[in-house]
DNA sequence: GAGAGTGATATGCCT
DNA sequence: TATCACTCTC
């Protein structure tokens, strides 16, 4: 034990000791959170308050359970596997597929990722016949999943016109046929976990009581329903320790709700708030510039980093001309960084939108420095592989209509648009899968569906006794994807991705605890459980969703559920020692020697869409305090005056959050730089394009676009347009937080800043 | 069924 | 500007 909470500091150490009540800990950015979390699992198994079994530990990502898993393991020597730790959805996969029945699911439900779902609303719709122009498929599986993490079904929306009943009625279609087919999306994993805990007392209660402690991840990171979840397994008797930063809150957008922080201080009576302030990371100058930047933020719960390094170097800012200019200065800071001895995968340059990437990563490969991209394609998600999954899905799953579609005609076997429409038909009149419905199909296309139907059962036969990776390998053969790919030109580099899959099974059952040997296609072993039985409503003796998934799943259902519940890394190839370029938003939970924030620029960062309302500033605000919050020693930060953004110029103002930065930590480095207009005749020139020629309007009213000018009221902005001539001219402006204003030049009391 | 042509569309992205 | 999904054409 002396081990364990050794070196903590007396924060850390409170947090780790606190009685088993719940609590909320504020976690700044690092603060050696994560840190925290695990000590305190392993404190409590350590002093026997608690069995590993009564532990349920709930993070965002693979990688923070993983990492979880990782350090528990090093603290304490027990087997992390059969413990409750993981991301909510797999968790309630585990859930699920221990209680199919109680759930109305079938034991081989299979998980749609968001592609799968929006195809299958497009299928959906088309089958419906539905206008795809009024009713767009995105915004109907926006307004699906919104409802579904708002705890809501169908015939629990208000609808209020005619345009939402329509939704409302397409999503209980969806609904409808995702059940028909036995496959569930993301939200519905947590929906439906929910509504079996709410509605079966026994298996509620059993959960509730065993486990005693319950720990949580980003915190503030968690939806609606995510909380609601929460509340339901902790019941009256469990004490949740919540984990999280408001500060660093930034996934609003798609559904995240700090106010889930207050909530929970407030419902469950937390006396212990405690807040982690001492940071480990950064250099003081470094994080004064995020105290002062976040203390911008009206709505906090309050918390200040504080460090033991001294103030270190001040913050560079540089301001550029255009964006090349900006590259090429990253360039050039990055060479010398490299030259001092900093390694290049302690380099990192941060843009608040993809978009950016491109003339940073061009500056990058002409000056021969190796850089990774992050947010590529990952493995799943590649055609081939999702391709071959399919077949698997299949194999687990024929009802799937969806992994039937992708595949029936892929290889071709001749199987066109008009079979389709014949099998689809024939399914709907029957009510039947269209792995069902090919039987039915007469004439050659049915004689073609039932071959591969025929073919796909084949497979299963001749497959289910193999343990998973010869599975795979076998149905690669079998349905004709590599043969297919060997005849493609650019195959081979698919052909390898599908050997990796391979590999990749063989990895899944060797860290899944799937005998080796065990056949893909046998159901859950027949274990020993290790919790307590419990009956259920209807008198049948349930089982614990206990320890490994080899308990309750196949060998192949376990490896289709990690393939969509885990897509795989994302970053390009590892290895070699490479500059790392990411949006601020994956940047969140790592951390650079060295760190660039590019583009602080209005309408970019903060981004216009955001800047609309205070809450929209807020949270880029927070964005900006993770981006600052990366960094270790260096800090730069850098705007450019013009940029290509979509195939046109824009003209920004450097953006607002400079003027909430504290000048004695920043040192501008902007040498004398050109004005706007030079800049852009400059650019057109290296990029060996001819400049727009001067419109009358520019000639005449004395206005140019590019000129900064001082209004009023509005205070500074930047010309981006000029139309009409004469003393009819109007210009729009762009006044960055007061937004873009379209003003009379000769009525409007303009000033010319130089 | 492949390839060309069209047109919409462009913040962030985990599960 | 560049990408992507989708339709059209041979």
């Amino acid at each position: 034990m002396q081990n364990l909470l050794h070196n903590l500091n007396p924060e850390q150490l409170a947090a780790v000791t606190l009685p088993a009540q719940s609590a909320l800990i504020l976690a700044g950015a690092g603060s050696g959170k994560t840190r925290v979390l695990t000590t305190r699992i392993a404190w409590l198994i350590q002093t026997g308050q608690v069995s590993p079994a009564g532990i349920l530990a709930v993070t965002f990502t693979n990688k923070a359970a993983k990492e979880m898993m990782t350090r528990l393991s090093a603290m304490l020597p027990i087997n992390t596997r059969g413990m409750w730790i993981g991301t909510f959805h797999g968790l309630c996969n585990r859930l699920l597929r221990a209680h199919y029945r109680d759930a109305a699911l079938p034991q081989t439900f299979q998980i749609l990722d968001t592609q799968d779902q929006l195809s299958m609303i497009k299928r959906m719709l088309k089958a419906l016949n539905i206008d795809d122009e009024k009713y767009p498929a995105r915004s109907l599986m926006y307004f699906i999943n919104n409802a579904k993490e708002e705890g809501q079904r169908a015939n629990d929306v208000v609808a209020v016109d005619d345009y939402t009943r329509m939704f409302v009625q397409l999503y209980d279609f969806y609904d409808q046929q995702c059940q028909r087919e036995g496959v569930v999306d993301f939200a519905e994993l947590l929906l439906r976990t929910y509504e079996l805990l709410s509605r079966n007392q026994p298996l509620r209660e059993h959960y509730q009581a065993r486990f005693k402690h319950i720990l949580v991840d980003e915190f503030q990171d968690t939806n609606n329903l995510q909380y609601k979840w929460l509340k339901l397994m902790a019941g009256r008797g469990s004490a949740v320790f919540a984990v999280g930063d408001d500060d660093q809150s930034i996934y609003a957008f798609r559904g995240a709700n700090v106010g889930n922080m207050a909530a929970f201080e407030r419902e469950f009576q937390v006396e212990n708030l405690i807040k982690l302030e001492q940071n480990y990371r950064s250099h003081g100058y470094i994080l004064d510039a995020a105290n002062t930047l976040i203390a911008h933020n009206a709505k906090r719960l309050g918390k200040n980093l504080r460090t033991d390094a001294g103030h270190g170097e001040p913050i560079r800012i540089y301001e550029a001309s255009n964006d090349l200019q900006e590259a090429n200065w990253i360039i050039e800071e990055s060479k010398s960084l490299i030259a001092e001895g900093v390694s290049r995968s302690e380099i990192a340059v941060l843009y608040r939108s993809n978009a950016q990437s491109r003339v940073i990563e061009h500056a990058l490969f002409t000056a021969g420095i190796p850089y990774r991209v992050y947010g590529g394609q990952r493995f799943f998600e590649r055609a081939e592989i999702k391709h071959a999954i399919a077949y698997l899905q299949l194999i687990d799953n024929p009802h799937n209509d969806s992994a039937f579609l992708r595949v029936v005609n892929f290889p071709t076997r001749g199987i066109g648009a008009r079979s389709l429409e014949l099998l689809q038909d024939t399914a709907r009149q029957r009510g039947l899968s269209l792995h069902d419905a090919a039987a039915h199909v007469p004439g050659k296309a049915g004689t073609l569906l039932t071959g591969f139907v025929r073919m796909i059962e084949n497979t299963r036969n001749d497959a289910s006794l193999l343990p998973l990776p010869e599975m795979v390998q076998v149905v690669l053969d079998m349905s004709g994807l590599i043969t297919h790919y060997q005849n493609e030109r650019e195959g081979a580099d698919r052909i390898e991705n599908l050997e990796q899959l391979v590999n990749a099974a063989m990895l899944f059952i060797s860290e899944e605890g799937f005998g080796k040997s065990s056949p893909a296609l046998l159901g859950p072993q027949a274990q020993p459980m290790a919790g307590e039985a419990i009956v259920n409503q209807d008198g049948f003796e349930i089982m614990d969703a206990d320890a490994p998934l080899a308990t309750v799943m196949s060998p192949l259902s376990a490896f289709l559920s990690h393939a969509s519940l885990e897509a795989g890394d994302n970053q390009a190839e590892a290895g070699q020692d490479a500059m790392q370029l990411m949006t601020v938003h994956s940047a969140k939970g790592l951390e650079f020697d060295a760190v660039f924030i590019t583009g602080l620029e209005e309408g970019l960062f903060p981004h216009e869409n955001s800047a609309k309302d205070e809450a929209g500033v807020e949270e880029e605000r927070r964005l900006m305090y993770v981006a600052i919050t990366r960094a270790r020693r260096r800090l730069y930060i850098s705007f450019s005056q013009t940029r290509m953004l979509h195939g046109q110029t824009r003209f920004n103002m450097k953006s607002r959050f400079f003027n909430e930065l504290p000048e004695e930590a920043l040192k501008w480095l902007s040498p004398k730089v050109q004005h706007h207009w030079f800049a852009q005749q400059q650019k057109a020139a290296w990029m060996d394009t001819p400049s727009r020629p001067l419109s009358s309007a520019q000639k005449d009213s004395g206005w140019r676009i590019g000129q900064s000018v001082h209004h009023q009221k509005f205070g500074e902005g930047v010309i981006v347009n000029i139309e009409g001539g004469g003393g009819n001219a109007r210009a729009s402006i762009n006044f960055g937080p007061h937004g873009m204003k379209l003003l009379d030049l000769s009525i409007a009391k303009l000033e010319k800043v130089e």
